[in-house]
DNA sequence: CATGAATGAGGGTTCATTCAT
DNA sequence: GATGAATGAACCCTCATTCAT
């Protein structure tokens, strides 16, 4: 319960300035506890970015396999697409957070969360499969796509903003139309746009940053 | 003089485990000198990211701008793909430090760095444009368009390797042909791909991380 | 609490090498501290050079104005320069830090600093010119004889030591009488000499300088 | 030659920021020279401050025997203040630092200065001793006295400024007067009034402190 | 004469972490 | 739960000094 505001306190911090950066004191200092008090919730710095990592992968992966039961490779691609950009755009600072600090993780910790984030990155990889197997993507490099598509949709949390020009939904159906033409594939939309959940890790604030 | 193996060193600890988590020593030991001896050839922690991440940038306006002397503007767009996806491929440690980093740099340094990112991106706003006007591109939001494509370059640092399964060459013309679809247009290569020159500062050994 | 204890033994060092040959290190181990627990208690090398002279400064304000009751011109100077001696004599080596390192005190602190010495000199140069006013003091040169009076007296650091041949009360008579010699007044003596108090940062260990 | 640039900007730095405070580079800095290059000239920081001082204690010893070719206990003490407010007045800065810094000389170099110092004072303890033995001087404590005579001829590096309101040789005179009036001596004035020569080490610029 | 390069030692300060209270 | 006190290690940086050129 308080955890969730030391999450988003601490995802904050990360955010804007990076794991290294940011002091524990710092931490405590934002959610009104004493430094040592923080050790009684969250075992220490590294453990507590390792549990906003895990969370925040889980939640991907989670999210990501409930948006894939459209039959269709087309749908279901559209449907990732569209998770990984709703997911990004509700959650950016913490899915940044999640991808940039991973390096701070150290040893095991880091592999265990590699390998959630590959566990996620293999669902895009087998729907484009699919896809290609089915006749329905022509890519030029099917690899290439698949990284080009996930990373501008990572990059959705350099600039969207809740509230901001673009409504959620749209961003997503724009997506989907611009992962559909890399691919050469026909227009498809999921039969429901998947609504990816807040993590308790999002701070409220906009950050600054970028 | 040794001045390129600072930068070098720099840059490989920076992208390997940030600026912020980077010692000073241990850039030092990483070019087999003392600490103390850094401070006669870069001024400090922070005018060696500076030096690094504006080097990066002059070169990335500079290339940018010799590769776009086409006159049609798909070719314009073409190229500019190519310069970004191939000076992030020659370059990709150096072109990740310029871009995570630039928050670990403070107060004016970080604002003078980020307006000539936005140089930068601007000559991409403005091809693209030139393109729509033109009646070449279709896109659905030429803002999204722009930012997906320049951030599907970006990403290349992650996974392309000088030397490995791809020449560069072929990567920057299947960059161009998504970019290309994303905006709906026709089929178009530069008269000659920019071939972008490796930085000083771009270390030599492949990276470990991701 | 052991505040005292900390300041005893900045003063004693600074008393001794200089508040700029004086490492941090070497103030914890004086008092059985990590260097970094001093911080803790005080802020940081500056704000405790601050710490001590303010403390100085403000018991010789004090000291001062309680000293200068008597109503006439010529026990108000004695009663100063009784005060003064007294002080410096019990506080030698506090007092001497105050007066040497101002200057190790940067900006605003030296500056805030410097206005309370100002306002302790202000009391001094006030009684004289009563009694120069009066007709009962004939100085050559008024403001020549108030610094020449102070300095004497603050010399007293350089040499007084607790318990040693004189005590402290014929010190302080001993020293009217050369002021008021040197002001050609009639010998006079406060109704009651001023017993000055020992600061906490008043070392307790005679100093080796000298 | 250049050695009197040298000595002129030491005395400079350490009378403003004391010895400590005061870096090599700084001085070759002050003097148009690179740090190295001062190790040509001066052996080192210490040697530095050690010639310097000696100097300054040599001339002082030197000015203050001339002076005193009187027969007169009383013309001898005399001669012996208006030396000492003289040098003090014409050199203020270099006498602060021989004063201040002597506890920055280590070991036997400041024993070896100590005792050029003490060699000084004696001569005061000898005029003093002289008038007290000849019924001429009446001091309550002809030690204190001493101590009391000195440090406030002393003082006035604090405060006289080549130029200023008084003429040095109205200073002196004053400082006779009030020195005599110590001792309860009848008024006397040497035959003539030493005029101590300007050091080189004697920096040109007026101070800013106190 | 003069200097740039180099270094080991140490400067003040902050760090994540522990623990008795 | 919560905290102030405490610490060793490390932080970035500056120091006086040496030496080949």
């Amino acid at each position: 319960m308080q955890l969730g505001q030391i999450h988003r306190a601490a995802v904050s911090c990360f955010a804007r300035k990076g794991f290294a950066a940011t002091g524990i004191r710092e931490l405590g200092a934002a959610v009104g506890l004493n430094s040592a008090t923080l050790y009684h919730y969250v075992g220490g710095k590294q453990e507590l970015l390792l549990g906003v990592i895990r969370n925040c992968l889980d939640a991907m992966i989670d999210g990501a396999q409930d948006a894939i039961e459209d039959a269709d490779p087309a749908q279901r691609l559209a449907s990732l697409v569209a998770f990984h950009v709703g997911f990004t755009a509700t959650n950016p600072q913490t899915a940044r957070v999640a991808e940039y600090e991973m390096r701070s993780l150290s040893g095991e910790h880091r592999a265990a969360m590699q390998s959630l984030r590959d566990e996620y990155e293999q669902l895009f990889t087998d729907a484009l499969a699919d896809g290609e197997r089915a006749g329905l993507f022509h890519a030029p490099d099917a690899g290439m796509a698949r990284l080009a598509i996930m990373e501008m949709g990572t990059g959705v949390a350099h600039w969207y903003r809740p509230g901001g020009r673009l409504a959620l939904a749209q961003v997503q159906l724009n997506f989907i139309q611009m992962a559909l033409r890399i691919l050469a594939a026909e227009p498809a939309v999921p039969e429901e746009l998947p609504v990816p959940a807040r993590l308790d890790s999002e701070p409220n604030d906009p950050e600054g940053a970028r």
